[in-house]
DNA sequence: TGTCAACAGATTGTCGACAATCTTGCGCCT
DNA sequence: AGGCGCAAGATTGTCGACAATCTGTTGACA
């Protein structure tokens, strides 16, 4: 009754949205608040929203469930799962961790001479973004700093874990506006600590870095 | 031509396998060794075997791929991953710092008054497979002793990654025959450590038990 | 009026069919 | 003989349809 062909009139050489691009997108509107704790996701809806068969949505709900940040009940459809500030602080507990973790093992790779180029650029742009004070500019290029370190670290699993837990962070940061932008400096210095090979000091600095946003978080 | 009537005749109160259930199968069998690394998972193949549809397996496939066990590349399939030695280290080196944290959060929670009934048990269940010393008994015990820490603990995130990580190292000591039975002992000071709420003590311990591992799978 | 059962609507679970894409082997041309 | 299309087979991608399950509401009965 709503759409007897999807997808062919005018478009013959779409890239096709597919699963992954589409949960992509929700965890996108999610790290940005889009979507309330405990709203149900049902599939239909999101069909028509985004102009595909139910299965894609499935899949969709899917890995959004394998992330943590939706839960699947059988026969009741899937909805967003809603974090207590116990818990995002317990999720930033675990995240100083792995970020530790990461910057330790990036700093070693880089003594063993591995390509470190991209780290420089998002050092040179987190500089540049303290500058403008554009917020914007600020999370691309933090962005940026998290990749490159993973690309170093070059350790899947925890690169893998890492993107799962970043979205938890990111929710949290944003439900209970306990985002600070202005930690360009600091996460430069990182960046730095890391190029310089020096892992137990990086290590140290990251962990700092986010124990500092969880006492944060635990004040309010 | 294969399968007219997939589950009719005498599957009147079957419980629905479902896509969970066969991903749980699989991952079993992962563990297992089931699976070679690089092994192909045809959609169709597994259908058969499952006698499910294709909509399950597909799900049990992305479930899977998030789990990081099994890739899957666009109209090209699923593949076990082949994990290697390196990486295999890299993941305990990770898992040193979850299963720490484990430990740690649940030895807290215990000073803050929370049942451990489940922990005695399975520290109760630990000292009596070191003694009949049967592998099988000895890795259900290992299997409650993490559940009961888990369930402790009570960091949602924390255990999601933890589920994640195990079929890894469940996979790494299975690949590489690091597996060495006889650590009921040591598991049971873990559980102990916990149960009297010696946090900084029961990380500790629990960070040297991993590490070991680590360094014997190093060596090799 | 309160309780419970049955019904209708909404939503999820699963399947089969077809389209799109990749792979492979064969034949043709040089 | 060697390389290059091209067709046939294999496999994945997506959709629509129907079945199963849940939920809320209405109405009958005590």
């Amino acid at each position: 009754m709503l759409s007897p062909s999807p997808n062919t009139d005018f478009v013959v050489s779409r890239t096709k949205p597919a699963a992954a691009d589409i949960a992509r997108t929700i965890v996108e509107e999610l790290e940005a608040g889009e979507f309330v704790p405990g709203q149900r996701m049902v599939e239909a809806d999101l069909c028509l929203r985004f102009g595909v068969g139910r299965q894609i949505i499935r899949e969709a709900l899917q890995r959004l469930n394998a992330y943590g940040v939706v839960a699947i009940e059988p026969n009741r459809g899937a909805h967003i799962i809603h974090v207590t500030r116990d818990e995002a602080v317990m999720t930033l507990e675990l995240t100083e961790l792995l970020f530790g973790l990461v910057s330790r093992s990036a700093a070693r790779r880089v003594s063993a001479g591995c390509d470190s180029t991209r780290l420089s650029d998002a050092i040179s742009e987190l500089v540049a973004s303290s500058e403008t004070d554009d917020p914007a500019h600020y999370m691309r290029a933090r962005r940026h700093l998290f990749a490159a370190l993973s690309l170093i670290a070059d350790n899947p699993e925890l690169n893998r874990i890492m993107e799962q837990v970043r979205v938890h962070v990111m929710r949290a940061q944003f439900g209970f506006a306990a985002f600070r932008s202005g930690h360009a400096q600091e996460l430069a210095e990182i960046g730095q600590t890391v190029l310089a090979g020096k892992s137990e000091e990086a290590e140290d600095l990251s962990r700092a870095y986010v124990r500092r946003i969880r006492e944060f978080l635990q004040q309010i």
